[in-house]
DNA sequence: ACCACGATTGAGACCGGTCTCACAACCAAA
DNA sequence: TTTGGTTGTGAGACCGGTCTCAATCGTGGT
C-alpha cells in the first residue's frame, strides 16, 4: 500500500537553487545560515524552499561534516525499567541538544555488545553510551576510543579506560540498610545478583568498581561495624530468571544456618523472590526480610511495600547524555558528579524468625 | 580525555584499494560481494581490509543506496513499560533483519510528534513506526506517506490513512471482564483513561477505532447483554498523573450513586488508583473492584493481585517491525493478524459494598 | 580617476561509498 | 583466423550536501 511509486522524490538543494535562480552554493549558504548572502537572494531562496517544501538530507550533511547528531546507546535490556527510565533521561537531554538516540540491547552478552558497538560506529554515531556487560572484556571499547570516538559508561565502571562513568555510589546507603537488618537481629543476609560468578568475587580487584562490588563492600562494612564477619558464601551470583532465583532461595533456606534476609540486586530478582515467597507461603517480613535495589512505582504497592535503595536514574541518564555531548563538542565538564543512592524504608524489614520453621 | 586528536582517521575504501594495489571500484566489488572479482584480487583486498581494519561507512553507503537500515519509532513515553516492552519486540525483530531503531518520545503531544516525524524523515529512516497521539491530527503522517515513506501504526488506529495498524482487539475480553463484574452485582463501573476528552466520546465516530473506544464498546455490550444501560458519565477522560486520578476517584465515590468498580485504561492509572486507595484506606476488592489493562510482572505481586486484560505486547512489537520492514522491501504480507486481548483473573474483583460506608 | 577592500557569487572539489560503462583479456565455436 | 560471449578491470559519474577559492561587484579613500 505504502510506497506506491515514491511519488515525488524529495527536493534537493539543487532544486531549490534552480527554483530560486541561484547557484547551489548560494542556496546552501542561505539555508545553512553561513557565509554571506544578500537580502534578495535570501528571500528568493527561502521562498523557493517553502514552495518545494524542502528539507535538507541529514545523511548528506553528516557525510562531510562528520557529525550525525546521533547517540548510540548500548544497554543490557531496554525492557528493564531501570534502563528504560535511564533512556528517558538520556533522550530528553539529547533531544534538547538536537541529538537522537539509537538503542541496542545486548542481553548482557559481550559478543552482542561488541557487535552493537561496531554497528553504531559504522553508522557514525557521534557518541556512545555503554552499559558494559563485562568489565574484563573491553577491547572493543578500547579500540573505538583509539579511533577517537567519544564513549561514556553508564551504571558500571571499567578501570583503566580513562573515560567517564556515571554511576551511583552505593556503599553508604547499603551500609545503612544492612546496619538496620543487623540491628533487627539478622546475621545471615544473602546477596543475589545476576552477575556471573567470575571464578570468585573474592578476587576483589576485578569487581572493585562495579555497583555490585560497592554494595557488597557496604554490606561488609556494616558487618564490620557490628564487630561481625560476613560469610561470603551468602553471595549468590548468576541469579538470572525466576527458576534460578527459586533454586537459590531453596538452597539458602536449607543451609545449615539458613538465610533470614535477602538483598536483591535488581528489580527482576526482587520480583522473582516475591513470587517464590508467595508460592512457598513465605511471608515477608515475617519469614524473610527483603531489600531491593532501585525504586519503582510498584515497589510501594506490593505486599508488603518494599524497603529499597534508590538511585536517581533519570537524572543519571541526563548526566550521561550531557557528558557525552560535551565530549563530542570537545568541552571539558570537570569531575563526574557523585550520585548518592539513598535508603527508602518501607515495610519489608522485620525481625528474623528464631529457628527453622 | 576522549578524542585527543582523532588519532587515526578511519580507513576508507580508497585506502584499502591502494593497499591492495587495485582500483577503488574493484575493492568495493570485492568487499561488497557484487560484480565479478578474480580470486587473486579478492584475496588481496580481503587481506588489505583486514590489515587496515577497514569498516565501510554506512552513511556513505546510505547516501546512494537510499537505504539507511534504520527504523524510526515515535512513541508516547518509552518509560511506560507497555512501550518499552513493545520496543524490545521491535528491536529484536529489526536487529535480526539488520535494522536499528531510533526512538523519540512525544509525551502524547501532537506538536512533538510532528517534529519527531520530521526529524526522522530528515535522517532518512527507511520506515516509521508511530503511536499516533491524536487520531484527528494526522496531516504530517499523510504527508510523509505521500512522499512514499513506509509508515506503520502501533497501538492505535487512524481511519482513512490506508496503512497497517497493529492493535489488539479488546471488545470480547472487556465484555467478558465487565460481565463478571455485573454478575457480582456491580452496576456503577467507572472507566478511567488518560485520553483527553474530545468534547465527548459519544460522537463515537472519531474514536471508533481506538483501543479506548473498543474497550468502552465491550463494556457497553456487557451491559446490554445484561439488559442494562451504561451511564456514560462514568467514563472519565484526562486521567493523567496521580493528582488527577485522585480527584476523579473522589468524584466517583461522592456521586449520588457512587462507582463500585474502576477500570484503569493503563498501568499508570492503575498504580495511581492503588496508591489512592491505600491512602484513603479503601480495600480492594472489598470497597472497590479494579480491572486494569496490560499485564506486567508486578500486577500479580501487589495486594491484591490484579485482574487484568492482557495483550501480547512483545509479539505485537515484533509484528509491527515485521510489517514495516516488509513494506520497505516492497513485500505484501496479507491482512494484519488479529491480536486478541485476554482476561487474566486474579483477585481484584469482589462483590460491591451495599451502601455508602 | 584609480586602487584597496569587503560583500556576493558561482564553479568545482570533496565526503566515502555504489554503480554504469567501456575496454582488455581470454576462451570456445565457426 | 575471425567472431561472439564471458569475465575482470579501471575510469568516472553520482548521491546531496559543505566548503574553499577565485572572480565580480560596489564603494570609500586619496
Amino acid at each position: 500500500m505504502n510506497g506506491k511509486k515514491s511519488s515525488k522524490r524529495a527536493p534537493t538543494i539543487s532544486d531549490v537553487a534552480r527554483e530560486a535562480g541561484v547557484s547551489r552554493a548560494q542556496a546552501a549558504r542561505a539555508l545553512g545560515g553561513y557565509g554571506a548572502v544578500s537580502e534578495a537572494v535570501m528571500a528568493r531562496v527561502e521562498a523557493a524552499s517553502a514552495i518545494l517544501n524542502y528539507r535538507p538530507n541529514q545523511l548528506a550533511r553528516s557525510m562531510n561534516t562528520g557529525r550525525s547528531q546521533t547517540l548510540g546507546l548500548v544497554v543490557g535490556d531496554i525492557e528493564n525499567p531501570y534502563f528504560s527510565l535511564a533512556l528517558r533521561g538520556i533522550s530528553d537531554f539529547a533531544r534538547g541538544e538536537g541529538y537522537d538516540v539509537i538503542t541496542i540491547n545486548t542481553d548482557e552478552k559481550v559478543e552482542t555488545e561488541r557487535d552493537a558497538v561496531r554497528v553504531l560506529m559504522d553508522k557514525r554515531v557521534d557518541g556512545l553510551i555503554v552499559v558494559p556487560c563485562d568489565s574484563r572484556q573491553t577491547d572493543h571499547l578500547r579500540q573505538v576510543l583509539e579511533e577517537g570516538q567519544v564513549v561514556t559508561l553508564f551504571d558500571r565502571e571499567v578501570e583503566g579506560l580513562g573515560i567517564d562513568a556515571i554511576t551511583a555510589s552505593f556503599v553508604s546507603a547499603t551500609r545503612e540498610a544492612i546496619g538496620k537488618l543487623l540491628a533487627l537481629g539478622h546475621r545471615r543476609i544473602a546477596y543475589l545478583t545476576t552477575m556471573p560468578d567470575y571464578s570468585s568475587y573474592r578476587q576483589g580487584a576485578l569487581l572493585s568498581v562495579s555497583p555490585v562490588a560497592q554494595r557488597i563492600k557496604g554490606l561488609e562494612q556494616a558487618y564490620a561495624e557490628a564487630g561481625l564477619l560476613y560469610d561470603s558464601d551468602l553471595v549468590k551470583f548468576n541469579a538470572m530468571g525466576p527458576q534460578k532465583v527459586s533454586a537459590i532461595i531453596k538452597e539458602l533456606l536449607n543451609m545449615h544456618e539458613p538465610a533470614t534476609a535477602i538483598v536483591a540486586s535488581d528489580n527482576l530478582i526482587a520480583m522473582a523472590v516475591l513470587k517464590e515467597c508467595r508460592r512457598c507461603h513465605l511471608r515477608i517480613p515475617r519469614d524473610l526480610s527483603l531489600l531491593m535495589y532501585d525504586d519503582f512505582p510498584w515497589t510501594e504497592l506490593v505486599d508488603p511495600p518494599l524497603t529499597v535503595v534508590a538511585q536517581p536514574v533519570y537524572e543519571m541518564g541526563q548526566e550521561v547524555a550531557r557528558r557525552t555531548i560535551a565530549g563530542i563538542r570537545g568541552q571539558k565538564l570537570g569531575p563526574v558528579p557523585q550520585f548518592e543512592a539513598n535508603l527508602i524504608e518501607r515495610e519489608s524489614f522485620g525481625r528474623p524468625r528464631r529457628c527453622k520453621d
